[in-house]
DNA sequence: GTGAATCATCTTTTT
DNA sequence: GATGATTCAC
């Protein structure tokens, strides 16, 4: 490393006095308490290359992202300032599988275990079920998952769970789980959660490895320390025990994924945990105007379980936060879609544009109305390439090749395309299997020995286990070239070939996937099918966007953490949206709706345009919508501003909400939606039917239950029937 | 053994 | 309204 040249291009005069002290603090815990838009990206980045300069080396240095997009643009970074390589850069769990890679056999796992994504988990969980013999209806294989995922989340074992469990539920729960840690080993395989568990194991239960870690990883940085888990702050501690070198950075009023175990408790006990950490505030915000920062200000204040922190602006007065109101969700995509036209004719970069909403399937309307006005875009989404059916089906061939244990793969893989490999034939193979204790793909092969397969199939499983043994020939070179070879021998080619249209752009994708392994072949250290799954299996979409292209990103208001835009469009300002329905029973969920559309407003340097629709379609009809609770709390009144909605040119037949007029007979039904001019939206608790003095007690989204007579009482129903 | 047709279920956010 | 599971006809 060439130390003048790094000194020199670490711009010092930029940087402020908090920032300074955070990126020269070098030995010792740091707590970084960054505020949105604060520098903290180029803090740690900066802090990277000081580390270097202060004479560490690039190898010894590790930092940890919360996504993989994240990880690729500090790397950037860290390239621009002259030092790329040596210094490891990932998230955690692409960490965890190096690490479980490397330390196999004292995790206790195989080298080339494969990673189950929810898809395949949702299967083992199935089956899971099934083999406890517990009826699904109310043990749904989706919640088991959430609930087994957030017993690792909090490192917990079947075997811990068991002892504790006194209930029914919670015992099912932990049989459950047992059953289904119990597939996957039988599979070799590890879901999501299993990479950091048992990295938080082997940190836990062997110490020289643990040390041997922190020989390797002697400065430690985590990001989004307030969106860690349990076991992420096991492993982050885990490895920091030694030294002590440990860098967290976040905001604990940006923390949004409590549902998955995130504990913002994390950063707060940081202190507790490291007495000497010097703690350094990032309170000034650079990115957004004053007129933004307010709104984000009043609205996260609303939040009582958190420390009051100052957001300070240092930029100019701008233009005011637009709130609107539509007619329905398709005027709102074309209001906007409007806007972001004349913004380009104007000469405007359509990469400063980014629009956010609660759920993905909100993309839609939007995308409508930008294809009609031929605006391009790019969607940030989870879920895209990797879930279509044919690169599955690619994936399953390949996982099978470093895997033979892998029967989800083998499944996959043998079920391509029709090849007189039936249903029945692939039952008893499976029957075969268990009684013998081995792997489909070994039972395939051993097919000569199952007597309940006629000849043909026979025949046909050996000559499949055959190829698949030819492939594993080629693991450990490139990946592409085998790819290739899968493609043409497996004879998917050939399948996609005759089936017409469909086929030709299932075949243009799997070339785009061949693609996209030979720039892996070329870019990678040293290149193995293995390598390329694990990378892969944690990769998605989301890590595809690209900022500089010129296009309006798309994205919900998870996704947009960590970035910004100059020109910010909030939609579906709803209630049930966003705050969504889903966190309505609990006010720390209703906190994390609240952080959540603070992360979003915080995103827009200039422009911020908030919408809510006055009805939307959902489940094919449309519905009246109830303005989210987020807008009166940060001073907008829906109801005044519907009253005057002459600016608003793609509103053609706005009826104001229910009046008391319409109210008919005055009658109000338990659990139903209604709005009161002073304390808001709330839900009726009890009706009593008396006539004229007829009462209705309503507990309302303040938290508030009031008891009122419905005759004087101003309140209007909300929501469709 | 295969493919089409019907029925049922469920619908947050992500590594 | 989309996806998956099941059933039915060939």
């Amino acid at each position: 490393m060439e130390e003048t040249g790094l000194r020199s291009a670490i711009p010092m005069e930029q940087l402020t006095d908090s920032q300074r002290k955070a990126v020269f603090h070098v030995d010792g815990p740091l707590l970084v308490l960054a505020g949105p838009g604060s520098g903290k990206t180029r803090v740690i980045t900066t802090r990277i290359a000081a580390l270097i300069n202060s004479g560490i080396r690039p190898h010894n240095i590790c930092a940890i992202t919360f996504t993989n997009k994240a990880a690729e643009e500090m790397r950037e970074r860290v390239a621009a300032f002259g030092a790329a390589g040596g210094v490891h850069i990932s998230t955690f769990h692409s960490l965890c599988v190096r690490i479980l890679r490397r330390y196999a056999d004292g995790a206790g796992v195989k080298p080339n275990f494969s990673i189950y994504d929810e898809r395949e988990q949702l299967g083992c969980m199935k089956e899971a079920i099934k083999a406890c013999q517990i009826d699904t209806t109310n043990f749904a294989p989706a919640r088991m998952l959430a609930g087994v995922s957030s017993l690792k989340n909090d490192l917990e074992t079947p075997e811990s769970v068991a002892e504790y469990a006194d209930d029914y539920f919670t015992k099912n729960l932990a049989r459950i789980y047992a059953s289904y840690q119990k597939i996957l080993e039988n599979n070799n395989a590890l879901d999501f959660d299993d990479l950091l568990v048992r990295t938080a194991f082997l940190l836990r239960d062997r110490p020289e490895i643990r040390i041997e870690l922190s020989n390797r990883f002697r400065y430690l940085l985590v990001d989004e320390y307030q969106d860690t888990n349990h076991a992420q702050y096991q492993i982050a501690k885990g490895l920091a025990l030694e030294h002590g070198n440990i860098c967290a950075t976040g905001d604990p009023d940006q923390s949004i994924y409590g549902w998955r175990g995130a504990d913002i408790g994390n950063i707060l006990a940081f202190e507790n945990d490291w007495p000497n950490a010097l703690v350094v505030r990032l309170q000034e915000n650079f990115r957004s105007t004053p007129n933004i920062l307010e709104l984000a200000d009043i609205l996260i204040s609303i939040n009582m379980k958190r420390k009051q922190k100052a957001l300070i602006p240092t930029r100019e007065r701008g233009a005011d936060v637009v709130i609107a109101s539509y007619s329905d969700e398709k005027a709102e995509a074309e209001a906007i879609a409007g806007q972001v036209s004349r913004f380009a004719e104007q000469g405007g970069n359509l990469n400063e544009i980014a629009v956010f909403y609660r759920v993905n399937s909100m993309s839609r309307v939007i995308e409508e109305a930008f294809v009609q006005r031929q605006i391009p875009y790019q969607i940030v989404r989870g879920l895209e390439f990797y879930s279509r059916k044919e690169i599955r089906d690619m994936l399953g061939y390949l996982k099978l090749a470093v895997n033979p244990a892998d029967d989800v793969a083998f499944m996959r893989a043998v079920n391509t395309h029709p090849r007189g490999i039936g249903k029945t034939t692939l039952d008893r193979v499976g029957v075969y299997a268990s009684g013998k204790g081995v792997s489909l793909c070994e039972a395939a092969g051993q097919a000569g020995g199952i007597d309940s397969v006629g000849k043909g199939a026979q025949a046909k499983l050996i000559g499949f286990a055959d190829m698949i043994e030819g492939f594993r020939k080629d693991v450990n070179g490139p990946v592409a070239p085998l790819m290739e070879r899968i493609f043409t021998e497996s004879g998917l080619v050939a399948h996609l070939e005759s089936t017409g249209e469909k086929g030709d752009t299932a075949i243009e994708n799997i070339g785009e996937l061949i693609n996209a392994a030979t720039f892996y072949d070329e870019n990678a250290e040293s290149p193995s099918l293995l390598d390329y799954l694990q990378m892969v299996s944690l990769y998605s979409d989301t890590d595809a966007y690209d900022s500089e292209a010129p296009k309006v990103s798309l994205m919900t208001l998870h996704a947009a953490k960590g970035l910004e835009f100059e020109n910010v469009f909030i939609v579906g300002l709803e209630d049930g949206l966003l705050p969504h329905e889903r966190s309505r029973d609990s006010e720390d969920e209703l906190e994390e709706e609240r952080r959540l559309f603070f992360v979003g407003i915080t995103r827009a340097k200039d422009n911020l345009h908030i919408s809510y629709a006055r009805e939307r379609i959902f489940r094919g009809q449309y519905l009246r919508t109830v303005p989210s609770e987020f807008l009166y709390e940060v001073g907008y009144s829906p109801y005044a501003a519907e009253d005057d909605l002459e600016d608003d040119e793609f509103d053609e037949s706005f009826s104001q909400v229910d009046t008391e007029s319409e109210l008919g007979g005055r009658k109000f039904r338990i659990g139903e939606l209604v709005g009161h001019p002073k304390f808001g939206i709330g839900r009726v608790v009890e009706f009593h039917n008396m006539g004229a003095s007829s009462i209705v007690v309503v507990r309302f989204n303040s938290g508030k239950t009031k008891t009122l007579m419905v005759r004087y009482a101003r309140l209007s129903r909300i929501g469709a029937e």
